[in-house]
DNA sequence: GCGATCAGGT
DNA sequence: CACACCTGATCGC
C-alpha cells in the first residue's frame, strides 16, 4: 500500500496520487490511476471547496483514468477540471499561485505502468531537474529501456530522482511470472473447463479492482466467451474491452461478485445467483488470481494451483517482482529513488539498502559482473561513443536538461495554457529534433534482455511433459523465441500450445469425484512446492516453500514455461476511450520519425538535429497503421500500451548465443553499426 | 448524516 | 507473505 505522501522534493507544489492534508494547497494535481489508495482525499469536501474558488486548480490524468473515474458520480464535480492527457506525448503545464501569481512551468510526459488500464508514470521535467513518479507499476525486463521518452540524445535521461512502486522490492519476491504466463495458464484451465459442455463454468473470483481487464479481454478472445460482470458502463467507450464484457448471465465465464460469493460456489451457485441453464445444474470451478512468487534460482512457472475440489488459484500479479524492479531502476539510474511503498515485513531502510546500488553514486564503485540489466546501459553508452557522442562519459554525467520556459529540447512538447474546457488546447511545438539515438539505443536493448535468457538456458532442457507432445516444428521455436522478447509471438500461438497441453484438467462433478489431474508435475523435484489448504491461509509458492507440505492428492501445478512477452499484453486497447480511431497524432508523429532515421541508418549527432518534426510531414494514414498494427495484440484487447521499439528487428538465436559468448569470456562488445552487429560479433 | 479510522473479511 | 478492495463498528463533527 502506497504511503507516498503525494508530494516530490523537487516539486513540492504538485500533488499526486494524494489529495488530503498538504496536498489541499497544491497548484496541480495528478492522479496516476484509478484505484481507491490512490485517490485519497480526492472526493473530500475540503478539496472541493478549495476547486470551487481556485480556479486554475486541474487534475491531470491519462483519457482512460479520467473516464474511469468520472464513471463514478461520486467524482462528477471534477468533470471541469480535468485535463486528460494522451500517453508518451510531453506537455507543458503551467504552475500557477493563485495567491502571488507566481508561475513555473513544468513538462510532464505520463508513460504507460501496466498496472491496470489508464495507469501511468509521470515523468516530469522543470527547474529542479527530470524527477520520475512510477505510482504503481508492472512492467517487465527491458521495459524501461524500451521507452523512447525516458531516453534523450542516445541515452537514459538524467534522471534525478524516482519514486518507486516497491511493493515486491524484497528478494522473496524475487520473480513473478510474466502475465503471458499467467494467462496460458489461466486460459488453458479455463479451456479445459468450459469446452467439456455448455453448463461447465467458470468464476472468476477477482477483487473489485481495475487490472483484471487484460485477463477477461484475452480469454473471451481466445474462447470467444465473453465474461460475466456486475458492471460494464465505465467502459462504455472502450470498445476493446466493452466487447468482451456482459451482463448476460448465461455466459460460461463469470467475474460477476457477491458477498456470499464463495460459499455459494461451493453448491455451483455463481454469485450472480443462477445455478441452472435449461434447468440443467452448473458445474461451477472458481479461480482466484492471486500473486506468486519464486525464489532466484527457480525458473519454474507453475502458475496455477489447485486449492480445493472445484477451485483454484492462478497466479496474477499487478506489481513488479523484485528483479523486475532492480531491472527498471537500474537502468534508470538516478540520483536519488525514494520508496513509494514499504512491503510488509521489511523496512524502509532495507528497500533503500536494494535499491541504492542501482543508483547513480553507487555506480563508479559498481565491481565485476555485470547483470545484463546493466549491459544494456553500458551499450547504450559505448554506442554514443561510436558515434562522436560529444558528452559521452563512461560514467553517467548530470546532463541537465534546463527546461525553463522554452522548451525545445523537447520533440512534442505540446503547450498547455490556460484551459476552460474539458480538451485543452494543444499547440505543437515543431522546434525539437528528433531523437534517432534513443530510438538506436531501444532499438539495441530490445533483444538484450540477456539476464533472464543466461538463467533461463541453464535450465533449457526442462520442457514440460505435457509440452512434448506438441507438433514438433511450435516447440523449438517456442523454446528460440523464450528467450528474448517477443514481438511476434503472441497470444494466439504461445497459449494454443499451453491449451493444447492440458487436455484432462480439473476433474469433473459429474464423473465422480476429483481425479487428482496431473497435468504437470514438478518433474525434477526442485524446490518448488505447492500446497493446497482449506484454511483461509492464503496458499503461496516459494523456492524456498519446502517446510513440511506435504503433497497433498488434490493439488495440481500448472507450468506455463513458454515465455509470451509481456509486450503481448501491453499494446492497444484501453489506454484511450475510442481507441480505435483515435491514434494520437503525436504518436503517429513519433513512429514516422523514428522510421525515417532509422532508415537513414548511423546518423551523426548533428544530422539528427536537421530532423524536425513537424506536423506537414505526415505520411498518409493508411501508411502508417501497419507500422502500428505490427504490435503483437491483433486482437486489440490488452489494456496497456507499450510500443515497442519502432523498426527493431527480431534478434536471432545465434547471433544471441554469439553475445552471449562473448559477454561470458569478459570480451568487448563494439557495436558499430546496427544492422549487422550481431552477426559481426 | 457524513467522513475518517480501524478491524476483519475475501 | 500480497493486493484492493468491501463491510461493519466506533468516534467526531
Amino acid at each position: 500500500m502506497s504511503s507516498f505522501q503525494g508530494q516530490m522534493a523537487e516539486y513540492p507544489t504538485i500533488s499526486i496520487d494524494r489529495f488530503d492534508r498538504e496536498n489541499l494547497r497544491a497548484r496541480a494535481y495528478f492522479l496516476s490511476h484509478c484505484h481507491k489508495d490512490h485517490m485519497k482525499g480526492l472526493r473530500a469536501p475540503t478539496l472541493k471547496r478549495r476547486l470551487e474558488c481556485s480556479l486554475k486548480v486541474h487534475l491531470y490524468c491519462s483519457p482512460v483514468t479520467k473516464e474511469l473515474l468520472l464513471t463514478s458520480p461520486k467524482y462528477r464535480f471534477w468533470e471541469k477540471r480535468i485535463i486528460s492527457l494522451e500517453v508518451e506525448a510531453p506537455t507543458q503545464i503551467p504552475l500557477v499561485d493563485e495567491a502571488s501569481g507566481e508561475k513555473e512551468d513544468i513538462v510532464v510526459t505520463l508513460l504507460p505502468a501496466g498496472h491496470c488500464p489508464g495507469s501511468v508514470m509521470f515523468l516530469f521535467q522543470g527547474n529542479n531537474g527530470t524527477v520520475l513518479y512510477t505510482g504503481d507499476f508492472r512492467l517487465a525486463k527491458g521495459e524501461a529501456a524500451r521507452m523512447d521518452l525516458l531516453h534523450s540524445g542516445g541515452r537514459v535521461r538524467d534522471i534525478q530522482s524516482v519514486y518507486l512502486d516497491t511493493t515486491f522490492c524484497d528478494p522473496r519476491f524475487y520473480q513473478i511470472p510474466s502475465r503471458g504466463e499467467c494467462l496460458s495458464g489461466i486460459l488453458a484451465l479455463v479451456r479445459s473447463w468450459i469446452s467439456r459442455s455448455p453448463y461447465h463454468v467458470v468464476w472468476l473470483n477477482c477483487k473489485a479492482a481495475y487490472g483484471y481487464e487484460y485477463l477477461f479481454t484475452n480469454l473471451s478472445e481466445e474462447l470467444g466467451v465473453q465474461v460475466h460482470v456486475d458492471k460494464l458502463d465505465m467502459f462504455r467507450n472502450m470498445p476493446d474491452i466493452l466487447h468482451h464484457l456482459t451482463t448476460d448471465r448465461g455466459t460460461q465465464i463469470h467475474a460477476c461478485r457477491h458477498p456470499k460469493a464463495e460459499e455459494y460456489c461451493q453448491w455451483n451457485k455463481l454469485p450472480c445467483g443462477i445455478t441452472s441453464k435449461n434447468k440443467i445444474p452448473l458445474h461451477t470451478i472458481s479461480i482466484k488470481p492471486s500473486t506468486m512468487w519464486f525464489g532466484e534460482r527457480s525458473r519454474k512457472t507453475n502458475v496455477i494451483v489447485r486449492t480445493g475440489e472445484s477451485s483454484y488459484r492462478a497466479c496474477f500479479s499487478f506489481h513488479s517482482s523484485y528483479s523486475e524492479i532492480k531491472d527498471f531502476l537500474s537502468y534508470i539510474s538516478p540520483v536519488n529513488v525514494y520508496p513509494n511503498v514499504i512491503p510488509v515485513g521489511t523496512t524502509l531502510d532495507k528497500v533503500r539498502e536494494i535499491l541504492k546500488p542501482l543508483c547513480r553514486s553507487s555506480q563508479n564503485i559498481e565491481p565485476k559482473y555485470k547483470p545484463l540489466g546493466k549491459l544494456k546501459r553500458a551499450r547504450t553508452v559505448h554506442l554514443d561513443s561510436e558515434e562522436d557522442d560529444l558528452f559521452d562519459d563512461p560514467l553517467p554525467v548530470p546532463l541537465r536538461h534546463k527546461l525553463p520556459y522554452q522548451v525545445t529540447l523537447h520533440p512534442d512538447v505540446i503547450l498547455l495554457t490556460a484551459v476552460q474546457q474539458n480538451q485543452p488546447e494543444k499547440l505543437r511545438q515543431s522546434t525539437g529534433c528528433c531523437e534517432l539515438e534513443s530510438m538506436q539505443s531501444s532499438l539495441l536493448a530490445n533483444f538484450i534482455d540477456c539476464e533472464e535468457s543466461n538463467s533461463e538456458s541453464e535450465e533449457e532442457p526442462e520442457v514440460p511433459e505435457s509440452l512434448q507432445d506438441l507438433d514438433p516444428v511450435t516447440l523449438p521455436q517456442q523454446k528460440a523465441d523464450a528467450d528474448v522478447p517477443q514481438w511476434e509471438v503472441f497470444f494466439k500461438r504461445s497459449s494454443d500450445v499451453t491449451g493444447e497441453g492440458l487436455e484432462n484438467f480439473p476433474s469433473s462433478t459429474e464423473t465422480g469425484r476429483s481425479q487428482s489431474p496431473q497435468l504437470f508435475s514438478d518433474s525434477d523435484g526442485e524446490s518448488t512446492h505447492i500446497s493446497s489448504q482449506n484454511s483461509s491461509q492464503s496458499t503461496h509458492i516459494t523456492e524456498q516453500g519446502s517446510q513440511g507440505w506435504d503433497s497433498q492428492s488434490d493439488t495440481v501445478l500448472l507450468s506455463s514455461q513458454d515465455r509470451t512477452g509481456d509486450s503481448a499484453f501491453l499494446n492497444k486497447g484501453a489506454h484511450r476511450p475510442k481507441a480505435k480511431d483515435s491514434i494520437p497524432a503525436s504518436q503517429m508523429e513519433q513512429n514516422v520519425l523514428c522510421s525515417k532515421a532509422i532508415s537513414s541508418d548511423v546518423k551523426s549527432r548533428d544530422q539528427d538535429i536537421t530532423i524536425v518534426p513537424s506536423m506537414e510531414e505526415h505520411i498518409p494514414e493508411e501508411k502508417r497503421l501497419p507500422n502500428h498494427s505490427t504490435y503483437p495484440d491483433s486482437h486489440s484487447s490488452s489494456d496497456f500500451e507499450i510500443p515497442s521499439t519502432p523498426e527493431a528487428e527480431l534478434p536471432k538465436q545465434e547471433h544471441l548465443q554469439c553475445l552471449y559468448k562473448k559477454l561470458a569470456t569478459g570480451e568487448s562488445i563494439a557495436v558499430e553499426k546496427r544492422k549487422c552487429s550481431f552477426l559481426d560479433i
